[in-house]
DNA sequence: TGTAATAACTGATATATATCATATATTAAA
DNA sequence: TTTAATATATGATATATATCAGTTATTACA
């Protein structure tokens, strides 16, 4: 029995932490591992969710589309993270679209059982209060970007975070290679700009491409163009 | 003994209607009631909060300041609500500041009988989970309609938000009256921008004005125009 | 392995919105 | 009430970003 979630150390990062053994050997007994590629969706907007998923690896984009076909990207899931559960614990149907960015490796688990342990363990609603209490900061943060910086200074930051949390190669790529289209639905731009400004910033020497792959190379000083100078 | 919670309508409302009889006494006994005037700040940015503000009569506005001095609202709060308890919950600082935008009456509600009672009343955690789920959802709407709109359908589906959630008055302007300060810093625009538009309605037929006051004369047209036609 | 499909890129131009300047109305204060 | 301060309004102009059109590079696939 290798993939218990008794031996998992994805649930250390997130709010299953707070669990007990007897409620954790339940979520175990009842989860269902999936492989998700590449473009495919956990779930999309609109939908009702039995259940959420616990991201063991990959990362996905939580998006919703707009009449005119546009994406706004408004969040990028980390390892570790759970997803689904506004909707579930709101008992509504999912206000956002979730796509696989690269190969993902998630486990699903049934609402029941979330909300279960909701109603009896304290410290786990407290664990996912946490989260979602982080969330809706981060969420506040992005809403101010939005309307005060300019896409130059989003673009930057995204570049920026996506260092911090993602990490990069051995030469120096980001590790999580995003398409433009991507970038452009993070920023809220159009690809056509969103393009213009990556050469902007490798021309000034601020990043370097080969490709898709973007590397960061003055990280300070776009943190200084994202802050606004 | 009038103003005891255990006699408050308010609470119906918010996350406090999950508190058992000996909760609510204990929240009674220990709560502040407060009187905040008109731009008034109920708390700063940045700031520790040692309790959470349910909020009985007013309406205040959920802000941040940029460093060139630009306020974004981020939310306006609706009678009933309970504001500061992310901050509470993730013991950290407020990442918003709350203004009274009229004369508003709150009660102060110390942080410790909230966090106890988070501990020991799962019902509660659930109640505020719940809240901040919706809380969420809507922040996420935001940040699409701050990408995907223009400002000009940003403010019509601000106008047909503030009707449908304050109402108006028996000459058909709107109950809430804010600045065209604070309209601009809600659809996040230049003031100027924003007047030019107000101006634009006006000369459509679609909004009237006296002063300050606006009146909402073609809801559905507004209502369209916010959804992009 | 070659060809189609898709993504990345660049240029020209249009447009929404910001900024600066200034006038008028409204509110607060002396 | 009169003056000062602040908010509202409008015009002219600048600027960031979108849109449309087309080219080149990558990737997928038959």
């Amino acid at each position: 029995m290798e993939n218990r979630c008794e031996n998992c150390i994805i649930r250390q990062f997130n709010s299953l932490r707070a669990l007990n053994k007897d409620e954790l050997k339940k979520v175990s007994d009842s989860k269902i591992s999936k492989k998700i590629k590449r473009g495919e969706a956990l779930f999309i907007e609109g939908q009702k969710l039995d259940g959420v998923f616990c991201v063991r690896e990959g990362v996905s984009k939580l998006s919703k589309l707009s009449s005119n076909g546009k994406e706004q990207i408004v969040k990028l899931t980390n390892r570790g993270e759970i997803m689904g559960q506004r909707s579930v614990i709101a008992e509504d149907f999912t206000n956002l679209s979730a796509t696989a960015i690269n190969d993902m490796e998630v486990c699903f688990i049934p609402k029941e059982i979330i909300t279960n342990t909701l109603n009896s363990n304290p410290y786990f609603s407290l664990e996912v209060l946490r989260h979602m209490a982080h969330d809706l900061k981060e969420a506040d943060d992005v809403i101010v970007n939005m309307s005060q910086k300019t896409v130059k200074q989003r673009l930057a930051e995204a570049f920026v975070y996506l260092k911090k949390n993602y990490g990069d190669d051995e030469e120096g790529f980001l590790s999580l290679t995003l398409s433009r289209d991507d970038y452009a639905n993070i920023v809220g731009a159009a690809t056509e700009s969103l393009i213009r400004m990556i050469s902007e910033f490798k021309k000034k020497g601020l990043i370097k491409t080969e490709g898709k792959k973007i590397g960061i190379v003055e990280e300070e000083t776009l943190q200084e163009l994202a802050d606004g100078f």
